[in-house]
DNA sequence: CGTAAAATTGAGCTGTCTCAATCAATGTGG
DNA sequence: CCACATTGATTGAGACAGCTCAATTTTACG
């Protein structure tokens, strides 16, 4: 992890698990329930949320009514770096279980930034890497089959939580619903089942008891492509 | 268009018709012929390449030789606002007409960046949309169907001519070949066809001669969801 | 003018979806 | 703490959107 301590200040925000900050930044923090709209498209923030506890997912609203998940918030993020230039979220945030979030001050957030090349070149990278993940998920969707895309989103997801030190014997919490595989991956959640299934029947995962366990790492990256 | 003029300096750097800027930046200019890869994905950049002149794209290749394009470049248009701050283009630039591009000095460019709040935001403003636009095409190819795809893509590129004032009499210039349309919709070449010919018959659209004609901005606008 | 690239068209196939029914898990109120 | 209600997962059968392959025509380019 980059940046700890930092500044040797007061509280603690970690983005990302690639900056954290200390600093006397002002903060507030909000419990929220799984299952729930926690942000709103359209609206306007004076503030940064960052997920502390629990997960949550980005999600785009499309006018038929039809939803996309962007992305899937994980303990420690940021619900997107854009805020810190652009105080109109355009995207919506659901919870997936239940946790907390806490907002920082934009201003502050900002003046801290301006005051400090290094720290505002991390809170860059981490820009960067959220765009980064972006253009790969255009990439799934454009070009990848169902299998594939449910491998590749195994593997993302996993990869982060393993960075957090969150994996312990090839098995790690795993929240997500198949209607939440299915969201972000454009697939129905028939299918999902289908494929999940198809993979477990094949050695190669097992998600069960809200875990996600990896037995044949090799195969699965096989199947990413 | 906002910013003309602003420093009133020399050279003339225009991004996404939005920012534009005189100021003294070393600048070179290189030209460039249709159907070329012009950047390299992971390439090293210290400078930011803007098209000045002619069609570009920015493609994501997958390992296993799939390519996406992630957007379409129009002259005034940075390559991507990432650039300003992170020196490795994870993507290549393919060129789609004859063009130019001008490189400008990442360095200066972040310095006259630091000395101006104003312009400051205003990249940063550039920078959001494109990831609105990323954040768009996610849920497009996540979940729309062939025909809205195309209707999209060409209604984008329609709204975005429209602002450099580029449409006449409803028909403006329109180089892309059915392949660019494929692979930036994730489809086949071939149901590209099929469907831009249903467009046609349907009295909808023409792409001829290099130039799209939109008959029924309605209908497209219906079929783009 | 000749050659290569792009577009069109047809026929047939397959990956993914829809609909629907059942079963399992999770949450809730009495 | 159990019964019920709700939400999530599984499975089967059938449909269809979009793909593949291949042949032909049209357009662009050197």
């Amino acid at each position: 992890m980059l940046g700890t301590g930092l500044c040797g200040l007061q509280s603690d925000l970690e983005l990302d698990r690639r900056v954290s900050i200390n600093a006397e930044i002002s903060q507030t923090q909000v419990e929220f329930t799984a299952r729930h709209t926690i942000f709103r498209q359209n609206e306007i923030f004076d503030s940064i949320p960052v997920i502390c506890d629990g997960w949550a997912a980005t999600i785009l609203k499309l006018s038929n009514g039809r939803r996309q998940i962007l992305s899937f918030l994980l303990p420690g993020e940021m619900i997107t770096c854009r805020l810190l230039f652009d105080p109109q979220l355009h995207i919506s945030v659901d919870s997936i279980t239940d946790g907390c979030y806490r907002t920082y001050d934009r201003s502050q957030l900002r003046s801290i930034m301006s005051g400090s090349q290094n720290i505002f070149d991390r809170f860059l990278s981490v820009y960067s890497d959220e765009d980064r993940r972006g253009d790969q998920l255009i990439a799934t969707l454009g070009q990848r089959t169902a299998y594939e895309r449910v491998a590749c989103l195994l593997l993302d997801l996993w990869d982060r939580l393993e960075k957090s030190n969150k994996v312990t014997a090839n098995r790690v919490e795993f929240p997500l619903r198949q209607t939440h595989v299915a969201d972000a991956t454009g697939l129905t959640p028939v299918y999902v089942s289908r494929v999940l299934n198809e993979f477990r029947d094949d050695g190669i995962i097992e998600i069960s008891d809200r875990h996600l366990h990896i037995f044949d790492m090799e195969k699965l990256r096989r199947l990413a492509a």
